[in-house]
DNA sequence: CCTTTATTTCCATAATATTGGAAATATGGA
DNA sequence: TCCATATTTCCAATATTATGGAAATAAAGG
């Protein structure tokens, strides 16, 4: 991962009303859960639960699947597990961190 | 830690200059560097750097002690791993992901 | 106290993001 | 085909963030 891919992630992640839409996601599962019913629970207008959903989806931390007449959303696990190992690369510059100053 | 401290957390690291600035403190250790050396190092207007710095500190990401002129920053490890803890927590609603389902 | 160097604060400009109402689109069932 | 429901797109108002020049502050050493 480049920078300017971790700061996208990030950058959806950075919002208040998208990151408890990103863990509401997380704790539900695979099977995740359909869009009206993630604004219903947000207490969000369907615009604007929608915008965010385009959000994290394009910037590949959820998955969206039709079923019937709802789009579920879920939880991309993988995006977020590379994103973590992007943050906490090269620490130290590679020097293993002593135990006396635990770092990453 | 709750949504909002960690979207503030995220917020500073969702922008390219804060993340290589932070990566590059990340990379350089404990001891840090000084803000004129970073604002060198990245080829940015001393304001800017100061800027970035300022969001990254009041965010807690970077610790900031002064050495004779200079102010040296170093990033906060403790900070990120609190982070990292919030954004994987609670994952599939405490069900254990099952190892064909892997998850966080 | 004056000078040099390091960094920050102030400020205005420019760019980007968030919000939700209204209209458009899509899906499935009667 | 028509209707009800689910979701998205369009749009405009509002709010937030980033940038850097210039001036202010701070620290150390003559």
């Amino acid at each position: 991962m480049e920078t300017k891919a971790a700061t996208t992630l990030l950058a959806a992640l950075a919002q208040e009303t998208r990151l408890t839409i990103y863990r509401l996601l997380v704790a539900a599962g695979p099977s995740g859960l359909p869009a009206g019913q993630i604004a219903e629970q947000l207490q969000l207008a369907a615009a604007t639960a929608s915008f965010h959903l385009k959000e994290l989806s394009q910037a590949g931390l959820l998955a969206a699947r039709q079923e019937g007449r709802f789009i579920f959303y879920s939880a991309n696990y993988a995006q977020m597990n590379a994103l973590l190992a992007f943050l906490t690369e090269n620490c130290c510059g590679g020097t293993p961190c002593g135990s006396d100053v635990p770092c990453c």
